[in-house]
DNA sequence: TCACGATCCTTAGCTTAACTAATGAGCCCG
DNA sequence: CGGGCTCATTAGTTAAGCTAAGGATCGTGA
């Protein structure tokens, strides 16, 4: 109880409405390094674990796993991913990033989201820990 | 000053990837009576106005011209959405829901985020509150 | 031990959603 | 009244996601 003013239905939909149309705009700005949000995130959750496999890539990105086979395929051109076989069960594969994913990563901790990043710099402190707080949230709500 | 232990640019980050996850995770969910999320928002923005151009409304969903001729030529199709001359000004076309488009969006009102809602529900009402000021800075955020 | 079910990844094919570039129609101002 | 602008659409491409189905491999239980 404790309800607040704003029913939850109404939450849950100004919430998307302002989520959908925020990530229209991140899309919208030109992904860095020929790299698309996508692409970028898979690589950033790939480097972060060490090693996975396309399967635990997939849930960690929340993807399907036929939807990751594009999009490591897309890295794997660019030579920004290795895939090895693994050493026990021949049925998985074991992803990696390559030294030339990490110099990308590495390259664009700086750039990255350099659309994103001064429009939260305009912020106060207050809206930006806010923000901080509801990602934690949106990420525990996305992974119920 | 007074920056928060977490950067601007790991906020971006995070805020980027937990929007991300959030937003396929809506998505996943089956569209709610045959209209996507992309429809529905559309069409909810359009309910709102009254009326609005074509440009008026791809502005208002943060897409460009052509990706709004597809979602309204979509709406028509269904007879959600009703296109008139305008009065004076050959060029443009005036755009508003039609009474089945209004009856769905009725319909749904209940039923909508029917995926999120309960989820919604079962966070504290502080951290609903957290996500309904998280709404208006990212609203303001993706309108700036 | 070996056959069968389960698991892993990929392929194939489809849909949605978005973009840019170009086109055509109409408006307006000099 | 002609040239430049705006509005909407068409055309074509790309990315991102899905489901269904397939082949290879693993592991288990009779």
């Amino acid at each position: 109880m404790a309800a607040k003013r704003v029913s939850v239905t109404q939450l849950a939909s100004s919430l998307r409405d302002a989520i959908t149309r925020f990530n229209r705009r991140v899309r919208q700005t030109r992904p860095v390094g020929d790299l698309t949000v996508t692409q970028l995130s898979a690589l950033t959750s790939l480097q972060l674990a060490g090693a996975l496999s396309p399967r635990e890539l997939a849930d960690a990105e929340r993807v399907q796993p036929p939807t990751m086979t594009k999009i490591v395929a897309k890295l794997e051109e660019r030579g920004l991913v290795q895939r090895t076989p693994h050493p026990t069960d021949g049925r998985q594969v074991i992803l990696a990033a390559t030294e030339a994913g990490r110099a990308i990563l590495a390259q664009h901790e700086r750039a990255r989201d350099e659309w994103l990043a001064p429009r939260l710099a305009a912020l106060t402190p207050e809206e930006r820990e806010t923000l901080r707080r509801a990602a934690e949230i949106l990420q525990k709500v996305a992974r119920a």
